[in-house]
DNA sequence: ATTCGGCTTTTATCATACAAAAAACAGAGC
DNA sequence: GCTCTGTTTTTTGTATGATAAAAGCCGAAT
């Protein structure tokens, strides 16, 4: 039952991730325990999974203080959390009732891990995948056209750690910082967390991404093409390296998705 | 002071609204008033105002208690609000900093429309203009690949509707409808809610926006043509029609943004 | 000088009490 | 019998006070 766990994992993690990362903090730090996060945590992920259908009452505060064993107060602000994120809207004598779909905050970290998390992985893949299509080419084509000395820089740095990894993490730490270079490089404010939101989702994912050991490199030159065509402000050149890309990734995805709805055939690991 | 109106509409809206209207919401309800509410509003505003820039900490739980003249209950959880948004984070003995702006939910409604009060308006038009002309030709494209009957019928219902709006409120009300519907015919459940938060900011930005009498029907034809291709299944055709009424729209942002960065010239009214 | 331990500030959590909203119910009036 | 109205009750909203835990600060001891 939702184990809350109150172990001192939490004090070695803050001890460990107080100054700040160089530049863009690529990864943000998993937010620090407490209570209230994990009864929100527990309780976000549960609405996610189904177990409250849109429409229906939670149970009211008295029982999820009982259930957690925690007080009112941790239960209250878990569920402003909630609220915060769109999911529920509680009042008076009513209870929490959760909200139509349609006003979750999906693009919300938090919420959009409980629901790649919850729902069909394969179904969230493929979404993902379109989004992507979508955004990364023009995203790049921007890049390439706004971009200013100082973003070039960084990108060239994010591929040149790229070129130089050597592990999984590495080379995925390296991507990220690509991608979110380029992202920053198109100067539009509101495509960045747009992009950083895509990049979570990604690496919650990443037993299903083709981060396959194998990979690392695989596509650097793809990256390389694309580095380009930024430096050389082409942005149709840009565009179209990026959608090269996304067809290998498309194939895996692809990939992934048959040999996932065909139960017949093995999935490689467990 | 935050005016927090508490008048007897809402207990007929309670009344009215137990139904959920008929299939997709179009304008959320404005999320009832509250204490937390009211202070989270506040001071997120504020943030997003640069008052307290990232990195800064705010004022301790007990001065916002005096300044607001509430209990550290109201306090606490309207901070709890805005923790579950991203804009910052608390811990014991340091306070509340505010977080890196990278890690803001911009994409959250709340968020969004307080960035879009407190940012140059101009450039949050052009950026919203640029997402628009990314995602949503895309958008009426996938639409017209996957869309089925009963999402097809609520398109044409939302341009009836449009047709047949005499007043400003009722075309705005029926257009949002309209992009709603094409949303969910695209069948991507991550792009619905993005989209729903650009139309969110767009009622925000109203003023700014070609939404003047005039303009009651003047794009009709164009709307007719979305549909027509969507209806057609042509996901080309419905990528053109959509680009061809963004240029429209791009039109009137630029004329916008040129009589407002030049001083010079009138703005036309107050 | 360095390290260890207490001091202090601030949030985190708990407990309790009361206020307010709104549904449900009961009773008066017709 | 029906409706309208006032009361009751349930649940969240807000206030208050107390205690715990985190983490910087500072002084003392080695």
């Amino acid at each position: 039952m939702s184990g809350v766990d109150r172990n001192n994992s939490a004090r070695a993690r803050a001890r460990a991730g107080r100054a700040l990362p160089p530049k863009g903090a690529v990864a943000a730090q998993p937010a620090r325990s407490s209570l209230h996060r994990s009864v929100a945590q527990d309780i976000g992920a549960r609405i996610l999974k189904g177990e409250f259908a849109p429409g229906t009452l939670l149970p009211n505060e008295a029982e999820w203080c009982e259930k957690f064993g925690v007080s009112r107060t941790a239960v209250r602000e878990a569920i402003k959390m909630l609220m915060a994120k769109g999911l529920i809207q509680s009042r008076p004598k009513i209870g929490s009732r959760v909200l139509p779909r349609a006003q979750w905050n999906l693009l919300d970290r938090d919420v959009l891990a409980w629901y790649c998390a919850a729902a069909n992985p394969v179904h969230f893949l493929i979404h993902m995948q379109q989004v992507r299509e979508i955004l990364e080419p023009e995203t790049a084509a921007l890049a390439a056209a706004n971009r200013n000395a100082e973003q070039m820089a960084e990108i060239e740095a994010a591929f040149l750690q790229m070129a130089e990894a050597k592990t999984l993490s590495a080379w995925n730490y390296a991507d990220a910082r690509f991608h979110q270079a380029i992202l920053l490089a198109a100067g539009n404010e509101l495509l960045v967390p747009l992009g950083l939101v895509i990049e979570s989702a990604l690496e919650n994912m990443f037993t299903y991404t083709a981060s396959q050991r194998g990979d690392i490199g695989r596509t650097l030159p793809g990256h390389r093409k694309i580095l380009l065509a930024i430096r050389a402000q082409k942005p149709e050149a840009a565009r179209q390296a990026v959608r090269s890309l996304l067809r290998d990734t498309r194939r895996i995805v692809n990939l992934v998705a048959s040999s996932r709805t065909r139960p017949a055939s093995r999935r490689g690991r467990a």
